[in-house]
DNA sequence: GTACATAATGCGTGTATCGACATAAGCTCG
DNA sequence: CGAGCTTATGTCGATACACGCATTATGTAC
């Protein structure tokens, strides 16, 4: 029973895609859009500037770059564009990350108060 | 059966960590220190200088913030330090990141041959 | 204590990217 | 087709941070 099996180093390609993932998710802007869709569902971006209060321009071009990476969808509805959520692992990663938060807060807590 | 939950928006703190923490894991060559101490079990800095080709300050200012984020551990010994890897989490985020690059690749993959 | 090894930090340069403003491009509907 | 809306893009200043070199700090062993 070994804590950590043997693995193949991943190639420099492998890293490179994986990190650009996660520098997706490394900007709380971007975190905040992808949040407020699943809040709101789908919407369009007239609302998303108002519930944000980013300039148009930065909107444009954070959902550009999330929807390249698919984790955004969007459809036209006459005139405007609805936005949504495309993958659900933003939200599994965002929860394993935050559970974890907690945990450590609440190691630290334990510490200060001496068990 | 509702596929989206209604959920409260993160607080901007909150936003912050999450960024934060995966801010950590948008850099390659903090992702490949990880990997290589999750390869080698543990390793010493000048191991990782070996592995990595990175100056011995690069790597001892990521080790540093990946040790300040409770991500890997060191313990002496003697005059060295060793690193390990101290937190399964980031495994786990990157095998699903991962798993889920592959599949948008053999969705592509699908779309160029028809059917 | 001192010499020596190793790790951490001060500093500088280069690059990426945030975020806004102004402008162009694309769509829709009369 | 053209007016008018919405979205995308060119540009720019500000900021963050990667990465290396040189130096300092820290711990070890004699």
């Amino acid at each position: 029973m070994r804590r950590t099996p043997p693995q193949s180093l991943p190639s420099p390609q492998l890293l490179d895609e994986l990190s650009g993932f996660f520098r997706l998710l490394s900007e709380p802007a971007r975190l905040q859009l992808l949040c407020q869709l699943k809040h709101g569902g789908a919407m369009d971006v007239s609302s998303l500037i108002e519930a944000t209060g980013f300039s148009q321009s930065h909107i444009s071009r954070q959902l550009g770059r999330l929807q390249r990476a698919g984790l955004v969808s969007c459809e036209r509805d006459g005139t405007r564009l609805i936005y949504a959520v495309a993958d659900p692992l933003v939200d599994d990663l965002c929860n394993l990350v935050q559970r974890r938060l907690k945990q450590r807060l609440e190691e630290q807590l334990r510490q200060l108060q001496g068990v």
